[in-house]
This record gives C-alpha cells, sequence and structure tokens, in this order.
RNA sequence: AGCGGUGUAGCUCAGUCGGUAGAGCAAGCGGCUCAUAAUCGCUGUGUCGCCGGUUCAAGUCCGGCCACCGCUACCA
C-alpha cells in the first residue's frame, strides 16, 4: 500500500556557510525520515531550496564587496555541495532567484489578494537614507526610552525587556552602518491574518497528533493574530504582481512570504524538470491523500503553523471571508510540523562572532557524512536543546559506530571467510537462531513506527539493539570453536549476517554510506541505497528571459535496493576479507576538539 | 515583560494511562579470544530543583517558588 508524502525541508538562508546546528535542525532528520518512507515503499516528493532574498544578504553582500546577486549564487553554491557531501536526497534542491519561483509566488499572491485577504495600508518605516532600503526593527540600535540602556534594538530593550517601536528610540542609529535612519510613511501590502482566526483556529484544533510545543505555540499565536506586513522598501526580492507596484523598484515582497512559498514553487520546479507530467505536483499537494511533513528548527515554527497556512487558506478561498480557489487548486495544508530545538556548543547558541561554530564542510571533510547523521539522528535536539561536545562526539562513534556496529559486520563477514568463503549454509536452526532473528525482524516495526513519528532518537537506539544483540549471540554461541561441527558453525555464521544484513537495512535512514559499505561486504553489487547528484541546469525561462544557470540537488532514488523488510541473504555468495567500516577517533579529540574548532578552556 | 522549555545516578539522558525509579557511559570483577585492544556477563549509587495540595498511591496531576535556557515575528 503505497502512499505520497510531501517532505517540506526549511530552506537554509544563503548568507553564508551552514553550521552543524543548521543541519541538525533541518537536514538530517528530514532525509533519514524521507529515506525510511521511500524504503518502506511510499511514494516521497522531498523539496527545498536557497532562500535568498531579503535584508540580511544584502547586509552580507555590502560586507563582501558582492552584489546580492554575487553573494547568493556564492553560498548557494557552497549549500548545495554541503549538503550533497551529507548525503541528503532531495528530489529538488533549488533557490528562490529562479524564474519559476518568482512566477508562483506573484501566482499565489494573486490568488489571496483576489480573495481579499492582502490589504493595502500606510504606516511608519525606518528607512536607511544612503540606500533607501527598509532598516528592519531589528537593525536600528538606540537608547531605550523607558530605561536609559544605550543599545537597545529597535523591537526591544534588552536591558529592560519592554517592547519598543523604533521610533521611540532616543538617538536611533543603524546597525549596518551607524547613520541615522529615516522615519517615512510607506505604504505596504499587509496579509490580513485576523481573518484566518476562526478558519485556522478550527484546523489547528484537529491538529492532536502534532507535538504539544508546536500546538500550543501556534495556538497562542492565532488567539492574537494582526495584519502582517508582506512587502518591504527593498530592491531584492519578488516584484508585486499589480499594477502601480510591478515597476517599482524600490517594493518587494517580503522574503518570508516568498520563502514558504518554496515549498510549492519547488515542487512546481521538480515536476516540470523531472516529473511523468508539468502537473505532477499536484499528487503532492491536491490529493487529500497525500500527507505532508515540514522539517525546521523551533525558530521557524511561527512560519510553518500560522502563516503558511494562512496563505493556503488564503488561495484556497478557505480563510473566514471564503473565496475561489486561485490557479493552484486546492492546496493541503500541513499535516506534521517537526520542529527540532537548538544544537548548542558550550551552552550557548553557535554563533560566528564568538567562534563557537562548527562549518558542515570542515566537520564532513574531517569525519565524514555518516558520523555527523548517527550523532545528530542519536544525541540531537530533539526534544530539548542539547550541547554539542566533542567528547560525546568521539564516543558515540569509538564505541558505539566503531566498536558495537563496525566490528559486528566484521568479525561475522571475517570468520565467514576465512572459514567457507562465502555465505554459509544454515542446516539445523536452534532456539536461539531462532530468536536472535525475531528480534532483528521485530525490528523493522519497532524502529519503522518511530522512524514515521519522527522520533529519531529512539529509532536510532532500538536499532542498536538489534547489533547489541546479535554481539551477545554470537559471544554465546562461539562459532570459533565449532572446528569439529563446520554444521553448527554455518548454521550460526549464517544467522549472524543475517542478522548484520536486518540490522544494515535498519540503519540504513541513518547511515546510507556505510549501508552501501556493508551491503557489499555481504557479498552484494549495485546500490543499495541511493546519493544525490548536483546538475548544473538551465532556468525554466525563455532564453531572453532566463535568470542565471544554476546547481540542483536531485537523484535517482527509485533505483536502489533498500526497502525495509528483512531481505535473505543468498548462500553461496562469495565473501571478501572486509575492511572496518568506521576509522575510529583519537580520544585526544574529545579533550582538545579539532584544530579548526578548537574547545575553549 | 509576555509565551514556552528544562531541572531525575559522577556524566549524557529515557521515563506512556499516577502503581516498588531506568538505559548508556565512566568505575570494579570475571569470561572469551572470531573481530577494529573488539565482545559477553556480573556489581552500585538517587531528598526525581524547593515548598505545599489532590490521592489509598505523585518523577508523573494542581498551585506557588528558585535556577538555567529559548522564542517574541529576517539566526535551523
Amino acid at each position: 500500500m503505497s502512499s505520497r508524502v510531501l517532505t517540506a525541508v526549511a530552506w537554509p538562508y544563503a548568507n553564508g556557510p551552514r553550521h552543524i546546528g543548521h543541519v541538525s535542525g533541518f537536514g538530517v532528520p528530514s532525509d533519514v525520515f524521507s529515506r525510511y518512507q521511500r524504503m518502506a515503499g511510499n511514494q516521497v516528493l522531498m523539496v527545498s531550496g536557497t532562500d535568498e532574498h531579503g535584508t540580511p544578504i544584502q547586509v552580507q553582500a555590502d560586507a563582501e564587496g558582492l552584489t546580492a546577486r554575487q553573494l547568493a549564487d556564492k553560498y548557494n553554491r557552497v549549500i548545495v555541495e554541503d549538503l550533497a557531501a551529507l548525503g541528503l536526497t532531495y528530489d529538488l534542491f533549488t533557490r528562490t532567484t529562479t524564474r519559476n519561483h518568482h512566477a508562483v509566488v506573484q501566482e499565489l499572491f494573486l490568488g489571496v489578494h483576489r480573495n481579499g485577504y492582502v490589504v493595502a495600508k500606510t504606516a511608519m518605516g525606518a528607512i536607511s537614507p544612503s540606500t533607501g532600503r527598509t532598516l528592519p526593527d531589528r537593525y536600528v540600535e538606540g537608547t531605550c526610552p523607558i530605561c536609559g540602556y544605550d543599545s537597545a534594538r529597535g523591537d526591544q530593550c534588552d536591558n529592560c525587556g519592554n517592547q519598543l517601536d523604533p521610533a521611540d528610540l532616543i538617538n536611533p542609529r543603524s546597525k549596518i552602518n551607524g547613520e541615522t535612519p529615516k522615519f517615512v510613511e510607506t505604504e505596504h501590502f499587509f496579509l490580513d491574518l485576523p481573518a484566518f482566526a476562526e478558519s485556522l483556529g478550527s484546523w489547528l484544533s484537529t491538529r492532536t497528533d502534532w507535538r504539544p510545543n508546536v500546538i500550543k505555540f501556534a495556538t497562542n499565536l492565532v488567539n492574537d493574530l494582526k495584519p502582517r506586513a508582506i512587502t518591504r522598501d527593498l530592491d531584492w526580492g519578488v516584484p508585486i504582481p499589480l499594477d502601480g507596484w510591478r515597476d517599482q523598484s524600490m517594493k518587494r515582497l517580503y522574503v518570508w512570504f516568498d520563502a514558504v512559498i518554496g515549498y510549492l514553487s519547488a515542487s512546481v520546479e521538480w515536476a516540470r524538470r523531472y516529473g511523468q507530467s508539468p502537473d505532477a505536483w499536484k499528487q503532492w499537494w491536491c490529493d487529500p491523500a497525500a500527507t505532508g511533513f515540514y522539517f525546521m528548527g523551533k525558530d521557524n515554527i511561527v512560519f510553518h503553523s500560522v502563516i503558511w497556512p494562512a496563505l493556503l487558506l488564503g488561495q484556497n478561498g478557505a480563510g473566514d471571508r471564503g473565496g475561489e480557489p486561485g490557479a493552484f487548486g486546492t492546496l493541503n495544508l500541513p499535516d506534521e510540523i517537526v520542529s527540532s530545538e537548538f544544537l548548542t556548543m558550550s551552552g550557548s547558541k553557535f554563533s560566528t562572532s564568538r567562534g563557537t561554530v562548527i562549518y558542515v564542510r570542515d566537520f564532513l571533510r574531517d569525519f565524514g557524512p555518516d558520523a555527523l547523521r548517527y550523532f545528530i539522528s542519536a544525541a540531537g535536539p530533539e526534544n530539548q536543546d542539547t550541547d554539542f561536545t566533542w567528547d560525546e562526539f568521539v564516543r558515540r562513534i569509538n564505541f558505539e559506530l566503531a566498536n558495537e556496529w563496525g566490528n559486528l559486520v566484521n568479525r561475522s563477514v571475517s570468520m565467514a571467510h576465512k572459514n567457507i568463503g562465502a555465505i554459509p549454509k544454515p542446516v539445523a536452526p536452534t532456539e536461539a537462531d531462532a530468536a536472535l532473528l525475531a528480534t532483528s525482524k521485530a525490528g523493522f516495526d519497532t524502529v519503522g513506527d518511530l522512524l514515521a513519528r519522527s522520533r529519531f532518537k529512539q529509532a536510532a537506539g532500538e536499532a542498536m539493539r538489534v547489533v547489541s544483540a546479535a554481539n551477545k549471540y554470537l559471544s554465546d554461541q562461539e562459532p570459533w570453536k565449532r572446528k569439529d561441527d563446520p554444521d553448527r558453525r554455518d548454521t550460526i555464521l549464517h544467522t549472524a549476517l543475517q542478522v548484520v544484513q536486518d540490522a544494515n537495512t535498519l540503519l540504513t535512514p541513518f547511515l546510507p554510506h556505510a549501508a552501501q559499505q556493508v551491503h557489499e561486504a555481504l557479498g552484494g553489487t549495485g546500490v543499495w541505497a541511493a546519493q544525490p547528484e548536483i546538475h548544473e541546469v538551465d532556468d525554466l525561462a525563455p532564453a531572453d528571459h532566463r535568470g542565471p544557470a544554476y546547481p540542483v540537488l536531485t537523484g535517482n532514488y527509485a533505483g536502489e535496493q533498500a526497502s525495509w523488510a528483512s531481505i535473505p541473504i543468498e548462500v553461496g555468495r562469495p565473501l571478501r576479507k572486509p575492511s572496518p567500516l568506521f576509522t575510529k577517533l583519537d580520544p585526544k579529540l574529545g579533550e582538545t576538539g579539532p584544530e579548526w574548532a578548537p574547545i575553549q578552556p
């Protein structure tokens, strides 16, 4: 029974390289989930891309002496390469500066606008005099009018905690270049969120299976909705597709408005490039039987639990004021919002400026993708903020991956290779053999159920339990003492190898690269666990309107052999002497950290 | 300030519907020697942050307090 699963992964912001905290929030969990769903026979569409509009891109571009476009191109490529190296199996990882994305965003805006959920209003806003761009509240600093603290932010004073209006600050200044912002009247479009209070509220009340913190947080917000600006005074973004607005160079859609629509635009782009028809995306978006899972860090909950559903309801004509479905038909709302907490380092958030940061690229170069994938899955910030320590990392890799799992593969394959040279034939299985096989078979239900519910820590633990059972089995059965009873020895080794095969299947979503090696160590050929590929593609538009070519991530995942079941190993298949699956780390690393991220005393 | 989270063994954490507190690591002892000095078995420790309440029974439910952390709308 196959069903369609949309895996919508939060869009990494392209203003710099991503660190391991970022990928622990959206990357690894979404891929473990998607790999499991594919193995279980479901049709997965996993989409995302880099988020490339907005003020922080402009600010960073200015800092690096680049244009916004150049900066976005630079970090888009860095991020694509990092995510590919991690083995994240996107069906399409694209970006928000494509013609396709712009077109989808504008079409969706028009749908929401036609149904009357977008209103124009005039508001006071801070403008940078030197650039003419909106200066977001968080970039305005000044003296707090309440407590006199001299580094209050535009939206809030860190000293006394009061909410502020940037226009009230004494001696306001731009955090970017120190100049005094101008406060001017400016007209913007607002999403009329109060017009979704009822429809959002009743939808949320049906979300009984969400994590309690997500549902609580969202319900709280829905009880106090205010119209929210969805345009900005900025020249870097998606133009507003209405007469009188379209050609204004300093009016663009707000970056968060366009970023969440990326889930839809990336699905459309996937269908146009790789689908059986350009409408293929509808199978995941317009069929109520399809389910949508959204993966993100906790700071994104508001956008996915309130704003994105409101946009979808507005497009569908299903807000409190009704309306007609727009160009995309009736779109599905999110079924599940899987939000991660934060990975911290030495008790505080990752911070580029303080040097407490571990970039994905450095990490992968030294330790490889599966070490990071396993650590995040087994010890990541699933339910609460979790401190990353090198000590814990070394322990997980050396003891759990190398000693328990890597060595189990090594000892079983080595013995079979040395004694038989091939996968041996079982002769007269005993109760002990059957018991072990039953343990590993039961793992498919236990681990599968946990993965389907995004309980990654527990799932990894249950999979490792099978590994432990196999190690104990070998110690108990002592096949190395059965030289005078080759039938019994072969039966034991066959059983052990079958359980290695099963455990490898259970671990494949977490350790896809190692899983391929184990597959080959067991004499298998071909692709066990597929990996993403980077394709250089042309922008989808007529040649005279085309944006620059860019790299996307995609892959042929249907061709992989891995499936969520116990696959019988083939007796007589030749075996070679295995080589270690995981290299152990120097325990000193746990004390000092690597050179590029030393542990600070 | 508002909202939310966390506080359980030396360390990292799990504890569903209230029913005698659990796992891994670390430490000690023993077994095994196929395997990456790997593996298997045995052995302990707890004012479950504090105070109060409900209950036959509270780590779990309720109220208050303390400490730490996060979010508050452009950092996963």
